[in-house]
DNA sequence: GGATCCTTCTTCTTCTTC
């Protein structure tokens, strides 16, 4: 059920702000529009207000136009939001389709996963600082909708913790999903030196890791073969970027693996938002990277807590993961649209 | 050595009643 937070009459419509939404229209029901009922306004003085409740109820003579209707509706409710529902009956489709897979690469084969984990470090120096990166692209193409609720719980947070107070929980979180990335980076390059080897459970680690770690040890357990850590994937032909956490056999499917942190719980792949779309775009990179001579087309999104409880792990088979491929080449088209857009708005600045 | 980059997170319903 959706809650009624803010109600108000504007010609004859009623809008509504419910928890869900920001604001939606419903004609007012009859019992609210028909003057012969008893109603809140039979106490206005309609002498004093006669001629602008004329004005407001004639419908031959109006000054109003769709046009400044329009206008008047975008200076109090700000633009239309676009509800999610026009998208789903309307799917967007890229331009183009960009292969997910690189037929030129055949499946992985066993020896490589023999050896250490690759790790490929990031370096910008060569030829790649404007090469854009998965996370900036996600970041720069978010959608009305997640913008509004994303600055809503900021603003409620700053109300919460005050500007300083925000700040540092902020900067607390990201040290945390930092070191919980090092954490497993360095248990999943040591264990992967022995094939197969069980993922240790004993380990000793910093204090607000540990639960963390309690949390996933249970999905460790089907984790082996790990094949890259920490690594850079570049898609050639699209020209992106990014580091994939983690690529390995999770219950014996290769996939790419990205562990994240969170303080409320995430047991549907719906709660994690656009980590699907970073997946399988690390794995359309990392497929399209001459340094990775395997091909992966499944995906683990591994949700950790840090009271220890059992973290979810959301796995993306190869159907899922071609239809947040779409979505990624879509958010990439978008990306390139406004960079294009910024770029010759530069060019006739100077 | 400093600056910058990639990433680390954050959103979708909240309160009442039974």
């Amino acid at each position: 059920m959706y809650t009624v937070k803010r109600v108000l009459m504007v010609r004859g419509i009623l809008l509504l702000e419910t928890t869900a939404f920001p604001f939606r229209h419903f004609s007012a029901p009859p019992c609210l529009r028909s003057p012969k009922r008893n109603s809140p306004y039979s106490s206005v003085d309609s002498e004093r207000y006669s001629s602008l409740v004329k004005s407001v109820m004639s419908t031959r003579v109006s000054s109003q136009t769709p046009e400044t209707l329009h206008a008047e509706d975008e200076h109090i409710y700000g633009p239309v939001i676009k509800a999610q529902t026009d998208a789903r009956i309307k799917p967007r489709t890229p331009k183009t389709i960009h292969p997910f897979l690189n037929c030129e690469e055949a499946g992985g084969t066993e020896d490589a996963e023999s050896g250490l984990p690759v790790q490929i470090a990031l370096n910008r120096g060569q030829g790649r600082s404007s090469v854009p990166s998965v996370t900036r692209i996600l970041q720069q193409t978010l959608s009305q909708e997640q913008i509004f609720y994303l600055e809503r719980w900021k603003r409620r947070m700053i109300l919460e913790l005050g500007e300083e107070g925000f700040r540092q929980h902020s900067q607390n979180l990201f040290r945390q999903g930092k070191r919980f990335h090092s954490a497993l980076e360095e248990i999943l390059t040591s264990s992967s030196s022995e094939k197969d080897k069980t993922i240790s459970e004993t380990a000793e680690y910093p204090a607000d890791v540990q639960g963390y770690m309690e949390s996933v040890s249970h999905i460790l357990k089907d984790v082996n073969a790990v094949r890259a850590i920490e690594s850079t994937v570049q898609h050639e032909t699209l020209n992106y970027l990014g580091v994939v956490d983690c690529v390995a056999r999770y219950k014996g499917v290769l996939c790419v693996i990205d562990w994240k942190t969170s303080e409320r719980a995430k047991p549907f792949l719906s709660n994690t938002y656009d980590n699907p779309i970073q997946v399988a775009a690390y794995a359309g990179a990392l497929n399209n990277d001459v340094n990775y001579k395997y091909q992966v087309d499944s995906g683990l999104i591994v949700v950790a807590y840090k009271d220890g409880s059992p973290a979810h792990a959301h796995q993306l088979s190869s159907e899922l993961m071609l239809d947040f491929w779409k979505t990624w080449l879509l958010r990439l088209e978008e990306f390139t649209e406004q960079r294009s857009i910024q770029a010759s708005s530069a060019s006739l600045e100077n």
